[in-house]
DNA sequence: ACTTTGTGCAACCGAAAGGTTTCATATATA
DNA sequence: TATATATGAAACCTTTCGGTTGCACAAAGT
């Protein structure tokens, strides 16, 4: 059972979770109001981010309340972050060329691949 | 089928996938030899990252050669954005506090869950 | 022409994901 | 106490995921 940030929040349900709970924190039933799917169905992705460190519940009384520690998230962050560099760097220079050879997905040749076409 | 930029970077192998096009682009054969599963294995991870634009496949005679397609990743980074200013603000004056909910989290008291402790 | 190489895809498989219903239990309230 | 509420978890189901083997086909090399 692989848990970790990038599986968390690659369901999008998480991440609208996720979204709920970063201006307040909620317990598990509000989250639930939010959804079509059944409160167990809500319940089980927060266990899923909790697991994952997204989320801390915090219990107080019946209800348990639902946190969220975004700064978990800087662990996708970091792994962006070394390809951000990259494609912003490239970004205005290259990205015409590689545009244009996405465009015409056809066979090319691996020299002179610099010539501009159209 | 959903295919979307955060279910794609979600595996790892693929990831490493993306990490390997980074420097240059790759035909599917020499990406495989890098890892323990099969050929096969290693083109529906392509096929995915292609699928939702993570990589462009350039057929080049009989070898088609992937290219990572990194500012895709753009749209990880916008989202992740919207909580880093989040995360970032909070993280010198609440970071503790969260901290030490989610260390006393561990026992799990379901009684007296809102006593303050030291 | 024949063979090798690189590829795409179908068929299949076990495990995991995401969902449901149901039940047990703890807490709050009448 | 009795009842309603909020939760955690088990059992089960269906679909998707990640992997395999096998085959067909195109391009390159002999």
């Amino acid at each position: 059972m692989r848990r970790d940030v990038f599986q968390a929040i690659a369901d999008p349900t998480r991440r609208q979770i996720l979204s709920m709970l970063a201006t307040q924190p909620l317990n598990v039933n509000a989250v639930a109001g939010q959804f079509d799917v059944s409160r167990t169905a809500v319940y089980k992705h927060m266990k899923i981010l909790s697991e994952c460190g997204l989320v801390v519940i915090v219990p107080q009384g019946r209800e348990h309340y639902c946190e969220a520690r975004l700064e978990k998230l800087s662990e996708v962050n970091e792994w962006i972050e070394q390809y951000k560099q990259f494609w912003e760097q490239r970004l205005d220079s290259l990205e015409r060329y590689l545009e244009d050879l996405q465009t015409k997905n056809k066979p090319r040749k691996p020299k002179a691949a610099k010539k501009k076409k159209k």
